[in-house]
DNA sequence: TGCTGGCACTCCTCCAGAGCGAGTGCCAAA
DNA sequence: TTTGGCACTCGCTCTGGAGGAGTGCCAGCA
């Protein structure tokens, strides 16, 4: 185990690295921060945190820098989570405040993340699947032609075009829409399908096949729309990642554009605290020099989406995920507000 | 004037350099291309280019390379657009026929482009200005509370909420909603405002304070959201742009996430035929090294949104023109399809 | 008048070598 | 266990020289 000293060199080393951005030596070290140690016991600190594999040397006669693993340590046991300024508080909820609709929310959202981290943002819409339905609307825009509206309590719309086989009157039309309605409302999406289950039977034979086509639209818009959308941001924010260009950034910029992906990513972070990962931590490789920070929020206790940032391994992790977590939480009073 | 000789030299200084991307000498011009003179002839033809402003040396004793007065003329005088190939074609044909709705229309459009053309891609989704009116719906959420939907021909779907200052009976908003689309269905949204004029005075004084508000959320929809969405794609191709790179990046990258500046961007394309702004022709100062080509796009016979890509200076304007026309051609047919 | 070959000149690029200095590792002493 | 001392490593920077690509100009020729 190490001692307690020796954790704090390492967490002397990643905070100096992180605000230099250049390989750190034991002399620099003990001038900035009071260690009350010499700078021959701090190179012998130093010496046992490399071979632990915490920190290393870019070469030798070079300073150290903290390894994944060694920021991984910082992380868990070295740094807490450094909470905001209160202007910077009072920024945020005005700045999110003044949104109008959901895409509002979402843009505002990325934004405001990737001004305070400096980072790239990463938003992802309420998930469809654990939010609930406020109101299913079909309109005839033609006579065997229907257009599905789905509203969530998240504000998010979903819509879809159905096309019959034949014609469905406005009557049969309205008594679909008010059984729909009185079944789905309130009502999460995952427990849909088996509310609207027996629905054909109660109707007459003729109209029987619409009923089962409309459902079944609701059906797959429910499922084929949890596949999920997301927002990006701050992706200027690349640059300021490393030195050596193109070779750091095209990989991420191609990991940005793979929704996918970053959808993967946000996945993995558990509900209730933050994740954090950290380079080759990632699973995809055009991320394996960078840090994800990832949060889930919502409107209620339970988390509807995540948002997040991806930086350079080298960030500053307490800032960053205490920017990532007030967001989260200001996002999820607007969505339960509206 | 210059001579068709020195216009042929021209020519080949663009085509070189932009396949080499580097500084192209008298001597290598003469062996790549049968100009039938000597070296020391094409010398002095470069000297009047160079006076001219067509091209420059970064420095004395190398080769030249266009400016964007070159690269102006190139693309006014000298090139032409080149067509696909016909495999190309079908592959865009048979890539945008998987499309679902808008969303994906646009999305595949934006991928398709960004990897037809290796540069950044922008696609405008369809005005709301241009486009007219399919369906309007009016929901009660709540006694007071009420949600606007509108349904353009392009299949766009935009909602609101409305609060309302008093309960509006389930009659009163039937009627408002016949009322409604009985006259702006098939309509221009530019043609709105005034058709929806005096609808409030035909209505019970109780409810005319909702009704106004209601017209007033419509209206403020179409004036609103007339600030157009647009999608991004192919960022990951910016490293292609250059190789001093954190500079010349940064703002391109700062330009393409503020989406108002490239939708004035493309909003300068003229309709009928392509734009092609080159390097410092581009406003925005983030920009003043790439070249933007764009061009209106539509389901009859007007455009109804612009799509475009952003590129470097140095890109092969002939195949770029191409691959934006193609897109934008079979983008047209899909939305007049569906 | 326009094209051509020749030639001197410029200036960038690459490479090797030297000096510098930050930082290390080790050791002997406190 | 900590400390000061000291030799050593090695990347960074600067310098100078060789090489070479490319130019501009000039005189000759069609």
């Amino acid at each position: 185990m190490l001692s307690e000293r020796r954790l704090e060199v390492l967490r002397a080393i990643v905070q100096d690295y992180v605000g230099t951005e250049e390989p750190v030596g034991s002399k620099a070290l003990t001038e900035r921060h009071k260690l009350g140690v010499s700078p021959a016991t701090v190179r012998n600190d130093m010496a046992v945190l490399e071979d632990e594999g915490f920190i290393a040397q870019p070469h030798t006669s070079a300073g150290r820098i903290p390894t994944d693993k060694g920021y991984r340590l910082f992380v868990d046991k070295l740094a807490g989570v450094k909470p905001l300024s209160s202007p910077e508080r009072r920024a945020i909820q005005n700045f999110l405040d003044g949104a109008v609709d959901l895409d509002d929310v979402v843009g505002r959202t990325v934004r405001l993340l990737a001004q305070l981290t400096r980072q790239v943002a990463v938003v992802q819409y309420p998930s469809l699947t654990r939010s609930t339905v406020r109101h299913v609307e079909l309109l005839a825009l033609a006579p065997a032609r229907l257009m599905l509206v789905l509203i969530t309590d998240t504000g998010r719309v979903e819509q879809r075009m159905i096309d019959c086989s034949a014609p469905f009157g406005e009557t049969s039309l309205a008594d679909l829409r008010a059984r729909l309605n009185s079944r789905v409302v309130g009502r999460r999406f995952a427990d849909v399908p088996q509310l609207v289950q027996d629905l054909p039977d109660s109707f007459e034979q003729e109209d029987r096949g619409t009923v089962t086509t409309v459902l079944a639209t609701l059906l797959e818009t429910l499922v084929e729309e949890t596949e999920e959308r997301l927002m990006i941001g701050g992706t200027a924010n690349i640059t300021r990642f490393g030195h050596d260009f193109p070779l750091t950034i095209r990989p991420v910029l191609e990991a940005l554009e793979e929704h996918v992906v970053l959808l993967k990513l946000l996945g993995e972070a558990k509900d209730p605290g933050m994740t954090v990962r950290i380079g080759h931590e990632n699973a995809h490789e055009g991320l394996n020099s960078t840090s994800v920070v990832a949060v889930g929020y919502g409107s209620g206790d339970e988390a509807v989406a995540k948002l997040g940032v991806v930086g350079p391994t080298r960030m500053d992790y307490p800032g960053t995920m205490g920017a990532v977590r007030a967001v989260a939480r200001y996002v999820g009073q607007i969505l339960a507000e509206s």
